[in-house]
Order: C-alpha cells, then structure tokens, then sequence
RNA sequence: GGCCCCAUGGUCAAGCGGUCUAAGACACCGCCCUUUCACGGCGGUAACCCGGGUUCGAAUCCCGGUGGGGUCACCA
C-alpha cells in the first residue's frame, strides 16, 4: 500500500492557536496511527510579516506537545524545501507549465478596476466575480498594456459547465456547481503565487495523500481540485475538521481568554492534559473513556470518527484533565515542572540544590489534590516558602478571635517541642493527646493552628502541613502568632 | 446576499431504523468521607431545533423552515 503522507501547513504568524494545535494533532495522529509520514510546512508567501519568532513560536509548541514532525524545516526529507519562501522556483515552473498548456492567462486588470467591476456586478445584483474578459486579449494587446507598465496577474480558466465533487473523508460528497467559480488568480503580478496555487503544487510536489485541515477551506476546495487536474496531479484525499468556535458561538479570539499554546503552557497545563482535551474536542474513540494516554489515542484514532458540527471551547474540561494529570504524575516530575513557576513567584531562588528539590517535591505531593495547574500548585504553596505572610481575615475573624486562642497556640508549640520523631504519627499522636488532655475538640485547637502555620484556612491536612514544614518552623510560626495574638 | 457545512442537556459527546421512558464526562446541586479545602464515593437537575414526509416503527432516512458557522481578496 502506498505510504501516507500528511502535512500540518501554519503561516507563522503569532503563535500557535489551539485550533491550529489540534488540526496538527489530527494529523499527526493520523500519521502514527497508520504508519505514515507527518510533514510540517511553513506557508511564509507573505511579504511582510514574516518573523523569524513566529516560526520559532511553532516549532516550540509542537515540540511541547510532542507533535514531532518527521518531514519539515530541520529535516533532510526529500521533498524539501519545506519554506514556501523558499520554492518560489517550483510555482514558477508549474506555472509556466499551465501557460504553455493554455489552462491559465494573463490578465492586466488592476486592483482599482476590479474593484470598478464588482460594485457594478453587485448594483445589478450579480454576483462579484470576475468576467473573464482577459481571456479574449490579442498578443497586440497583451504586448500594448505590458508597454504601459502593467506586470499581469495569471488567472486559471474556469469551466462554467458541470460541478465539481469533494470526497471528504468526515462529510461524504460535497457538490459545488462550476459555475458558482470565476477564473481566480494564481499567480499574483509580484509573480508570488497565491495560497490556493501553491498549496496545490506543494501537495502535490510532496505527494500528500490526506489533506486533514479546517473547515474553513472546504469552500476552497472545488479550485483546488481543478487545479490539481489542470496540472495533471492526482488529488488526495480531503477531510476537513470542524471548527472550534468561542462560548458565544463566534469565531475565537484572543478576548477569549487563553487560546494560544503558549498562554497553557504559562498557565501551568500539562501537554499531555492539553493534548487529551483536544482530541475529545471533535473526535470520540466511541466508548466513554475520556482520560487517555497517547497511545491509547493513537490506536482508536480514525478520521470517521471526526464529528461533522463544530466545537465551543471551554477549558473547564481541560482543567479538570489537568488536574488529573496533575496527581497521576510521578511526584519528581511534578517538582520538576513547578520550579518556574516558583521561581517567578520569588519562592525560590536560583537552581534549587538536592535538598530544596526534595522540599519542593514534597510540598507538591502534599498540595496537588486540591489545584488543577502548576500555577494554582505554587500559589498554593506559598507559605511553604515563605515565612512572612498575612492571617486570612475571615480564619482569624473564625479562629482566633476567641478567648485563651494564645495559650492553645502557645500549648500546641510545647507540644511540637517534645515531639522526638517529627513524623507523620508521632505528630497526630502528641497533637490528639494534647486535645485529649485539654478535653477540647479537635477542630478548636487544629483550626487555629492550621491558621498559625499557613495563613490560610484551607490547604492540605494540617499533620501533612506540620511534617513538610518540619519541627523548627512549626515552633517558629507557633510562637509567631502567639505573639500576634498578644500584641492585639 | 450567492454557494457550502452543521444542528442530542450549559459544554464535550455516545447513538449510525426497533434494545432510547437517550450512555459517559465536565460544570452545577445534594449526601457521605473529613480538622478545613480538595480528592474520592453515592445520588440528582438537565437534551434529540421546528414542521412535513418515508416506514409497522425515526434522535437515527428524505424535504422544507429556522438557527449557527464557513467562504466568496493580487491573505493564508
């Protein structure tokens, strides 16, 4: 059977939005799933903006997300290159190649007339398209307007006769009448060709098999296939996946909140997490799993199961599949990707050295289960490396606020004095005799302890807080507040 | 506006003519667990856009309407 070849083809321009994630993640998965070749082009036609960062941005993302290319810039593959900026060449050939056949002709309409044309189609109440009257120019007129300085446009000639048929792979046959397409321009008068040419000769040069993409090109495709069969190509395959539109039904933007790669990445969510939620974001492996390692994808993934409607985007999904992710890591990984965000936060200073790592890997293991991302994990950490912070309002409003709070405090830090092992049971054990002994609840003492240690009213299970903090901090911070308290 | 695509709960979705008085997940709401907040467990609210057909039988097929989206550039 012949190999399957894909391409994920971005403009670099910005950074990688998750729309464009998740059509490069169809089709890689669709590559691995079938043995195939997963090809990545840089469409970089146009002119201006075209920064070298933007393509970095890219290149990093995939990489992030694990979407490793096998064919691309980088690459020694054999249909290079895989710049469009740098096959300028290529669509010149074949463009010469149409002329000569006749397919495609001059046309020295200047935008200003175009522009003349179709206001005075629509106020007859046609439609805006072009009529083709370049196609009837003598050699003497051609020569007679190329005098005049006009470099022309090529234009391909449409046949207004029969339809034109997509096989899409997740729609079916999709009829497009000829008629409804006028002669459209593939080769611009700066002789760069147009999207529509060049990704028809890059296709095709590179003999992509499935052309996984997004919806939004399905309208795009009729010309592309006439283009393919006026160069004498043989077409691929085409599935177009539905969009990912906005909670309010429009297109996403970036009023939206995160909708680049990037923004996931600094907001502290795991690839793997983002991955998993793109892949049930328009594709169902037709059973109710929702959590799934990448193989597990890889292996159900088909492009039949692609669903046809589009896809609103909310991350309350993608967070609760990162906060799985979050507690199903291995805690040294874990450790691991917090420390920027640490770091940012100044709660840790520099590289931290083997004794810090094991610190942060046990606070993260003590703290993941209540936060869904790496960011909320150091926020919530704070206290675990810092010492001068403030009492929640409302926990001293609750806690610390009643009568003889200071002596409980002052009793609890005794306690934690004489504790011989500071671990987990020999903590519980001297804090519950000491409740024991006072004849009081256990909430009365650990409520205000909890507040003593943290700041906070909430967190991990204060014997958890106590051991991770260790015996002199807990002193510390207990005489800490005593002395708050008394200077009330 | 022309052309094209789409239409199951708030969201993602299973369903591909009978087993649908319609799965599962997120979110939401209860209860349980618990020193708190989470996690976890149990339970609950909530959907086949509308109207016509076809058929013994339709969420599933067909047509129309409505709604949403896309596309109509010397942008990709």
């Amino acid at each position: 059977m012949e190999q399957i070849r894909v391409r994920f083809a971005p403009s670099p321009t910005g950074n990688l939005h998750i729309g464009g994630a998740r059509t490069a993640l169809f089709n890689w998965l669709f590559a691995r799933k079938n043995g195939g070749v997963f090809i990545l082009r840089l469409e970089d036609t146009d002119l201006e903006r075209n920064l070298e960062e933007a393509e970095a941005g890219i290149f990093s993302c995939l990489d992030w997300l694990g979407l490793k290319w096998d064919e691309g810039p980088g690459t020694t593959g054999l249909s290079g290159p895989y710049r469009q900026s740098e096959r300028f060449g290529l669509y010149r050939e074949q463009a010469d190649r149409l002329l000569e056949s006749g397919a495609v002709y001059k046309c020295y309409c200047t935008p200003s007339e175009l522009a003349q044309q179709r206001e005075q189609a629509q106020k007859k109440g046609f439609a805006p398209r072009y009529d083709g009257r370049c196609r009837r120019l003598s050699l003497k007129e051609q020569l007679e307007r190329e005098a005049r300085g006009i470099s022309p446009v090529l234009r391909i000639k449409m046949s207004q006769e029969g339809t034109t048929v997509v096989h899409d792979l997740i729609r079916g046959a999709v009829e497009f009448e000829n008629k409804t397409m006028d002669d459209f321009i593939i080769v611009k008068s700066n002789g760069l060709p147009t999207y529509n040419f060049a990704c028809v000769v890059d296709d095709s040069l590179m003999r992509i098999t499935h052309v996984i993409r997004a919806e939004e090109h399905l309208s795009n495709t009729p010309k592309q296939i006439l283009l393919y069969r006026a160069l004498g190509f043989n077409e691929p395959a085409f599935a177009h996946v539905p969009m990912i539109l906005a909670p309010d039904r429009s297109k996403l933007s970036k009023r939206h909140g995160a909708t680049s790669v990037d923004e996931f990445r600094l907001d502290g969510y795991f690839p793997e997490a983002l991955v998993n939620y793109l892949a049930l974001l328009g594709w169902s492996p037709g059973d109710d799993r929702e959590m799934m390692a990448i193989n597990e994808i890889i292996s159900s993934f088909s492009l039949e199961a692609i669903s046809k409607s589009a896809a609103i985007y909310d991350t309350k999904k993608l967070t609760w599949l990162n906060a799985q992710y979050l507690c199903s890591f291995e805690p040294e990984r874990v450790a691991w990707e917090v420390v920027p965000f640490l770091q940012a936060r100044g709660f840790v200073k520099g590289n931290p050295d083997e004794k810090t790592f094991a610190y942060i890997k046990k606070v993260s293991e003590v703290v993941r289960s209540r936060v869904h991302t790496l960011v909320e994990l150091a926020d919530a950490s704070s206290y675990f490396y810092i010492d001068d912070f403030d009492y929640d309002e409302k926990g001293v409003k609750k806690f610390f606020n009643r009568e003889g709070v200071a002596e409980l405090l002052d009793q609890g830090k005794e306690a934690v004095k004489m504790i011989p092992y500071f671990d987990l049971p020999n903590v519980e054990l001297a804090y519950r005799n000491l409740i024991d002994n006072l004849g009081i609840s256990g909430g009365s003492l650990i409520h205000p302890t909890r507040l003593a240690l943290s700041g906070k009213t909430m967190g991990p299970g204060l014997f958890d807080i106590m051991v991770t903090l260790g015996k002199e901090k807990c002193v510390e911070r207990l005489e800490k507040a005593v002395c708050w308290l008394k200077k009330r």
